[in-house]
Formats: C-alpha cells, structure tokens, sequence
RNA sequence: GGCCCCAUCGUCUAGUUAGGCCUAGGACACUGGAUUUUCAUUCCAGUAACGGGGGUUCAAAUCCCCCUGGGGUCACCA
C-alpha cells in the first residue's frame, strides 16, 4: 500500500511556523516511504479572495521547496482538492450514515441543548445528548422537514464500548464512547462540520497516515468512530506535539504575539526583525508580520535550510548528536517512531544557531544574490546594479564575512552604500567616542591629514600610518581607531576597520572624517 | 471541572520499547579564558537535569502504583 498523507490547512493568508512544522513532518514520512503527499485545502463555504488568503501558503512551501504531489495547481485523481468543491461527496456520505442509522436529525433547539449541557456541567455531571429526536417516527421527521424546522444532524455514538488506537507518537490511546457527546457532523442544510468532512475527505483521498498536531487527539474517537461507520479502511494516526512558544509550555499562538514582543527568549529575534524590516520600510504590525509565521523568516533573510533545519529538530532527532542536518539528510532518516511525545519550544536562539551554520555552508555567489536581493528591496542599490556596484557588494559580503547570519545582516553594513551626507550616526556612540575624549577631535584632525597625504590607500597602507600616528602621538590605539571608525562608518562597531577605510576609498574617508569633526564641534560650542 | 496527553540541564534533546555499558552524553544559551587592537568568528574550559514518594529487583532515568506539576480539548470553528 502506498503511503499517503496530506497537509490540510485553512486559508487564513499566513503560513503558521508550528502548522509548517506539522506539513513537513507528512512531507518527510511520505517522501521516506516513496508515497504521495496531497495538500488538501479546508476552506469553508464561499471564501472570499482566495489568492490572498491561500497565496502565502503555498509561497511557504514553495520557498522551503517542500513539493506536493496532489492539490492546488497541480490538480491530481483524488480531485477536487478545495475542501468546499467536494460537497457532493460530503452529502452522499451523510446520505449514507443517515440512511443506515449511524446518524440522526437532532431538532432539539440548540439553546435546550445549551442549557442541558450547562446543568450537567454544574452538578459536575457527564453531559449526554438527550437524543429526545431518536423518538420521532419517520413521519415526524418528513413532516418537520417540509416544514422547514431548525435542525442539526448528530453522530450517533455506540455508547457501551470503548475506541482505542494505535497512535505512532503516543502509543495506545483510548476512550470511552459513554462519555461522548453525540457530535454535529453537519447542519440543517446539509453543510458538513469539520470532524465529517475531514474523515469524507481522508478517506476519499485514500489517506494512510494521519499526521497532525496533538491538539487534535481528542478528535480522534470521533473520527474513528465515524470511519467505521462509513465503511473507510482506518487511517493510521500520529499525534506529534504541538510547537510551543519560546521559554513556556503553552501552543505558539499568533494571537498571543503581543506577549511573545515582551518575552526575553523572543527578544533578539524580534530586534532582527524590527531592524531588518525597518531597513525595509515594512511595518510589521501593519503587515501582521511575526516570528510566528514563515513569511517573517524569509522577509528577514533566513535560509530555507536553516528553518527547515530548526523545524525538523522541534520533537525529532537523528541521534544523541547530529545537530545541522539538511533536508535530505533528515530524509534519510526521519522515523515517526522517534518523534518526541512532549511539547517542544521554539528556541530562537537555536534557529539562529542552524540558520549561521548554513549560512556558512553558502558559496560566495549565493551568498553575494541573496544579499544583493534584499540591498535592492531597501533601496540601497539599483535594482539592476551596474558592474561597479556588483564589485563592491562582492567585496562589502567578503568583508562583512560571518557576521552575515540572515541576508538581513547586510543592512547593517549600510554605510558602503549611503553617501557622505545621508550617513547616520549613532547618537550615543558619537558622544562617546567622538566628542566627550578631549583629544578625539584633534587626533582626528591630524589623522586627516595624514591619510590624505598617503599615497596608496590600501588596508595594510593605512594600517602602518595609524600604527605610526599613535607611536609618534604616544597615545594608545584605543584612543584613536573608535573615533576613525565613528566617522567613517557611524557605528561603534562593524567590520576590519582597515579594509574598511580602503574600501571606502580616500575621499569618502576623508569627508566623513571633515563632517565628524564639523558636527562634533557644533555640539561642543553649544 | 470532565476527558485525554505529557514530565531528563534555562532550552532542544540522547538514553526508556528489550533494567546493568549512565560517575546521565550532545547541541543552543550562559560564564570564564585564548585568538582577533572594535564587533563577529574560531578554539579551550566551566556551571547546569532524571519533579516527589512508595514499591519490584542483586541492580531503576529506564518496570509498576500514588502524588504533584504542566499542557491540550471540551462549538451548528477548523
């Protein structure tokens, strides 16, 4: 039998990092297995603008390049793939269960129902369905039904027995059906619930393995009992925990982001963040961007390897030690049977960790595209940058060497392409280094003069006449080089200071230095 | 509250199925040191865990029971 499993999202307009997670655990277990992996798409009745709302999902697994062998645009025999384009299917099944009894017209008024669940509640006693419909007669029925009355229909539940299965993660999980509420699998007018449709669905897709996140365990009785009912051959289930929020035990939720904004295990991720879309001119909030879904990781400059990487070790491991695996190393490998069965946080720390490590498995000229890419989307570089501005990209990415963690990183180094003008400083750390040290204007003044004088204004060039201007002015190089690098690149730290300057080039060097001096004299006098 | 799930360093985990090789291993983070005249990198070192209590056994992180704690879920949402 062929593997198949299937990834089931509703189009919400954003690709949630822990249903990510969920996706490629499916996507794993059926590439191991040479099966199918069919993304099936649960919308409800008439969703409006589907591009939007199903756009970034696909996007996000188009970037991480987690391929589906069935669903949207790629059509496949199990068709349609819209959960909502598959109502015939759902209603000849209710048809069925209906016909053979498994299932009931309930014209129980839902508010009797309400307050029936409410007493049993409050005398802390197990809620049942009344089942008070199960009495009419055929007649009945046909009559209410012509009459157009208010109804739902409910599964009913063989009370009197137990469902158990055998859940790959979890083991033998087991319920007791006399404690289940007869559950609405569809509405009066026909239109299926979630728990009907989805086992219609699998089953119709020739789903062999169920797996999803935990939360849904306690579906799972009833879409057993509702599979047996149909006639399905029983899919196998995998309940893998749920990704938790960074440093707590709790499902990572995008609404609870504002907390998260707070949280100290999600702050340096948020920092980035901030800071990279900020260089971008995206405003996170209005583009309900966060840590919480993939889209945020690829606007920041993640690599697909290195989410992918961090997505895999959430709940799953190779072994006692391998750490940096690629997809298909974690292919190769990947069990259900070594599945965790405890939550698992997001630790942003440790996507960084992944995310370094493939950045520095990257070649010179992937690194240089992305980096390049995400300089013309914050307007520092034309978008189609001429050969000079090619060369020095190149050479500002050698430079900037690891520190480039995310493509995002390159912004900081956002002083190789601003002019002497538009160059910021960092408020404080000009204070500090430049105006507030006695001597720091006067030695940069002399500086000046010196490296305008030098003829070749290479790194090694200007690393000697520093060396020789601090041995002659018998001060410490720490009392110059923090100010030289302030006025060259606004920033208090950043890259080699010398090949700086040579990249830079003099003239740029040596406005910069005029304008740091000019300004730092205009705080002064005041 | 009912039902269900879970429980090893701060975090992700190895070890649990077949008890001994566990004086509990790795990674991230953290701390200290070396290199780097900033920062980052790299290297070395260090701190740090079997939730508690009972059993079973020559032997328990591992098996059993209880407790505690954490979490999920209880819709005419998905």
């Amino acid at each position: 039998m062929t593997v198949r499993t299937r990834f089931a999202p509703s189009p919400t307009g954003y690709m949630h990092i822990g249903g990510m997670r969920t996706a490629l655990f499916n996507w794993l277990w059926a590439r191991r297995n040479g099966g199918q992996f069919i993304l099936r798409i649960d919308d409800t009745d008439q969703q409006r603008n589907m591009d939007e709302a199903l756009g970034p999902i696909l996007d996000a697994f188009r970037w991480l390049g987690l391929d589906w062998d069935e669903g949207p645009e790629v059509g496949g025999d199990y068709g349609p793939y819209f959960q909502s384009q598959r109502r015939d299917l759902h209603d000849a099944a209710l048809d069925q269960l209906l016909a053979s009894g498994a299932a009931y017209r309930d014209f129980e008024p839902a508010n009797q129902t309400r307050v029936q669940r409410e007493a049993a509640e409050k005398e802390k006693r197990v809620y049942l369905s009344s089942r008070v419909s199960l009495d009419l007669s055929e007649a009945d029925v046909t009559a209410k039904l012509a009459a157009g009355e208010a109804h739902v229909v409910r599964f009913l539940i063989p009370r009197g027995r137990t469902v158990s299965v055998k859940d790959h993660v979890r083991g033998h999980v087991e319920w007791d059906c006399g404690l289940m509420v007869d559950p609405v699998i569809a509405r009066g007018d026909g239109s299926p619930l979630y728990n009907f449709a989805t086992v219609v669905d699998d089953g119709q897709l020739q789903i062999t393995h169920v797996i999803r996140a935990e939360e849904h365990l306690s579906n799972t009785p009833i879409q057993v009992l509702i599979h047996e009912a149909l006639g399905n051959d029983l899919p196998e289930f995998a309940h893998i925990p749920f990704v938790a929020a960074p440093g707590g035990k709790k499902k990572l939720s995008k609404r609870d982001i504002d907390k998260y904004r707070k949280s100290p295990a999600f702050q340096k991720l948020f920092q980035l963040g901030d800071d990279v879309l900020g260089a971008l001119g995206i405003d996170p909030a209005e583009h309900s961007l966060s840590p919480v879904m993939v889209a945020y990781y690829r606007e920041v400059g993640f690599l697909p390897a290195g989410v992918l990487n961090a997505l895999a070790r959430l709940g799953w491991s190779l072994d006692d030690e391998t750490e940096n695996m690629s997809l298909q190393t974690v292919l190769e490998n990947f069990s259900l049977e070594r599945v965790v069965k405890a939550s698992a946080g997001l630790d942003p720390d440790k996507l960084m960790s992944y995310q370094s490590y493939w950045m520095g498995q990257l070649s010179a000229d992937e690194k240089l595209l992305g980096c390049l890419d995400i300089l013309v989307r914050a307007d520092l570089i034309p978008e189609n940058p001429d050969a000079d501005t090619l060369a020095l990209v190149t050479r500002v990415v050698e430079l900037a060497a690891d520190r480039i963690r995310v493509f995002g990183d390159i912004l900081q180094m956002d002083e190789f392409f601003v002019s002497t003008e538009t160059l910021k400083y960092s408020e404080k750390d000009f204070q500090k280094r430049v105006v507030k040290p006695e001597q720091a204007v006067d030695l940069l003044r002399e500086l000046r003069q010196l490296l305008a004088a030098t003829e070749d204004f290479t790194a090694e060039a200007m690393h000697k006449v520093v060396e020789g201007f601090v041995e002659q002015k018998e001060i410490k190089f720490g009392q110059i080089a923090p100010a030289l690098r302030l006025a060259v690149t606004g920033k208090a730290k950043g890259a080699d200071l010398f090949p700086t300057l040579e990249l830079l080039g003099r003239d740029e060097c040596l406005r910069r230095i005029d304008r740091a001096i000019g300004t730092a004299e205009s705080m002064k006098v005041v």
